[in-house]
DNA sequence: TTGTATGCGTTATCAC
DNA sequence: GTGATAACGCATACAA
């Protein structure tokens, strides 16, 4: 490209671009942030200096003085897992993140700043508060999947400015991004519903976070309520299966309670039941989880799925039960990641936007950064149903 | 943790705490760099102060003196591939990344210096030279996946300590770590011949790197150069099959050259015969492969796969074939990631210690950093065979 | 052992 | 429109 002259390593200073183009070292300045006046040929000897030397401003002396790094951290926050050999390892595997860095990244880049990852357990949290705090960014998007994940309250009393990736497990006055995860939750609830599921399952995430809770309580909420449908094909009143270690009783689950009764079943009107397990967001976790579910209604006819790796997983385990998707159980998906269309059958899932979500996010937060007394507000998406093979 | 004071935002500069404390601003830097001499009782002191104060360095002002950022960045760097959405969704889906980030941060820790991931394709090398070049690190770990990709070449030009974490595709005086790649493809095609297993083959990974190249051709070497194992249970000489689109002159590859045809297949001594398709080190694309090569090649008996996250692709194409692993074929891949776990059946896979190695660049790096002028050196660590149930 | 003084490379506030 | 000049917050050589 540039002219380089000069062996690497050598990082010329401006005085010496200011020399060289025989104006003043303020000059230079201006041109490099293109302030305003700024004489036609001026400019172009300075940049044609610029090139010669080939001059790149210092980022800490710049930053020692406009108090700004020009860089974001996407901080991803993961608790160790008892069975996950490494956290970095569910980072690494799991699509989601890198749609989030995808968004993040072409949202930041028209504005100039970097976007720094920054992997985090429990372990080195501390780590990453003396990174932030050292002042290495501007700001942080910070995907949390924890509700007793301290970090979300450490960043917000650090004063930095922080988008989050989703609703905060507690309250805390900070801005965030989030789908509308109830609205998916119906969403999934409905077209089994409509296809003729009659005995519903779901596999929730972990229930300490709302990404959880909110689609496992959306997707009970939406099931006992609905109005009975068109009739079941094979005629059969569904019965509570044998082996289920949960009472039957009929209960709505009031909007906004998690923690109720994590695994168990219950049926709702028109004599539609649903049986709950949780898992981990991974895709053996997906795959025990409907091992297990398998084990408790051996009938199970339509599952939810609240994300697409475990989906991935539950249809393995499916196949190694002999059922077939979606003749003997329909299955559906969250999340329309990469991994939705990896499945076989092709994965029908609730597609969240996650690199729009991430944009967003990117653009909240410079706004934040801009105008330090903004006050946090919260942007939500519609998730939408991907129709494909598998319901 | 440590009482904090004032609210958060308002960082408290040398001078205050030197004021709190009694003494001078050179003590404070003292104490904080732990430099020698500095008296007991005033260590105590300047400590209380600080906590008191809630005081942390000014990384920009550090840095501009030091000429030091204390973080190294790890680019992984990958060309964009024509199917790939994004290749984003490649690196956060590919468990050896993660691998990697976890071996580096763990030897980066002791020394207190931070790691940055930053992914790039081609799109963005200009953003990341800039980003280098701006001294935001202070030398960079470099996961490059093609041949023609100029960042290596760009980053060694640009003066900037670097560590390579696999062998530079043409000729570079750079330090780098890698597996000893054909060692790895010896040991998988001696257990396979040792299994009794005649009609070979093996996906491949993109030739224009080492690691697809190396492997495929010590595979080759090994296979064709090998002596006549034990007989064959079902005695019946093998025999070229019909589809074959290539000859089947035997030809043992030079050592050394690539890109000699990439697909074919060649027959060895004691009629041994292999086969070749490439992938591109993503499960699909080995499922692809795998289809292609029982195309041409219904009578497969042995298959090596370059990565296992092509293996696990691989699996499914033959379950969907109704090939039977290990009985029909046997299956070894490369890498034993968490993929090979995942397998159903576990795979038998090459292990290549991914954290190890990457710990072992760290530690270069950091040698490098310390010590400017060093030499470039490479460290080859062995691969072993892991035997669990595909082969 | 501790304090003083200088410089790191920029940006920004002034005069000109 | 352009050029001096003063911070920015820290580390360090040197003096005490």
């Amino acid at each position: 490209m540039s002219t380089k002259s000069g062996r690497g390593g050598h990082h010329p200073t401006m005085d010496q671009v200011a020399a060289a183009a025989g104006v003043s070292r303020a000059t230079v300045s201006r041109v490099i942030n293109n302030a305003a006046s700024v004489a036609p040929g001026i400019r172009d000897a300075v940049q044609r200096a610029i090139s010669q030397t080939g001059y790149v401003p210092n980022v800490a002396a710049r930053s020692l003085v406009t108090r700004r790094s020009n860089s974001v951290a996407l901080v991803i926050s993961e608790p160790d897992r008892p069975d996950d050999h490494s956290f970095l390892n569910r980072i690494f595997t799991d699509p989601y993140f890198g749609r989030v860095t995808a968004g993040a990244t072409g949202a930041l880049r028209p504005h100039d700043v970097h976007l720094v990852v920054v992997p985090t357990d429990s372990a080195d949290h501390h780590q990453v508060v003396r990174y932030l705090r050292q002042g290495h960014v501007d700001g942080v998007l910070l995907i949390s999947s924890s509700e007793d994940d301290p970090l979300p309250a450490q960043v917000h009393s650090l004063g930095i400015p922080a988008v989050l990736a989703s609703r905060p497990a507690g309250p805390l006055p900070v801005s965030y991004v989030d789908v509308d995860q109830r609205f998916g939750a119906r969403l999934a609830a409905a077209h089994l519903l409509a296809r003729g599921c009659r005995n519903l399952a779901t596999i929730s995430g972990p229930l300490d976070i709302p990404a959880g809770a909110d689609r496992l309580d959306a997707f009970r909420d939406a099931v006992l309520s609905a109005p009975p449908g068109p009739a079941p094909s094979a005629g059969s009143a569904p019965a509570e299966s044998p082996g289920s270690a949960s009472g039957g009783s009929a209960r709505s689950a009031p909007a906004g309670s998690p923690g109720s009764a994590p695994a168990g079943s219950d049926v709702g009107a028109g004599g539609v039941t649903i049986a709950v397990e949780t898992g981990d967001f991974t895709r053996v976790g997906g795959e025990a989880a409907a091992h297990r579910l398998l084990d408790r209604h051996p009938d199970l006819d339509g599952l939810f799925v609240a994300s697409d790796l475990m989906a991935e997983g539950a249809l393995r385990a499916l196949q190694d039960r002999g059922r077939r998707v979606p003749d003997d159980v329909a299955v559906i998906g969250f999340d329309d990641s990469s991994a939705a269309l990896e499945c076989r059958p092709p994965l029908t899932t609730v597609r969240q936007p996650v690199e729009e979500m991430a944009a967003e996010m990117a653009q909240l937060l410079i706004a934040h950064i801009d105008t330090p007394g903004r006050s946090p507000r919260s942007v939500i998406f519609q998730p939408t149903l991907v129709i494909r093979d598998s319901a």
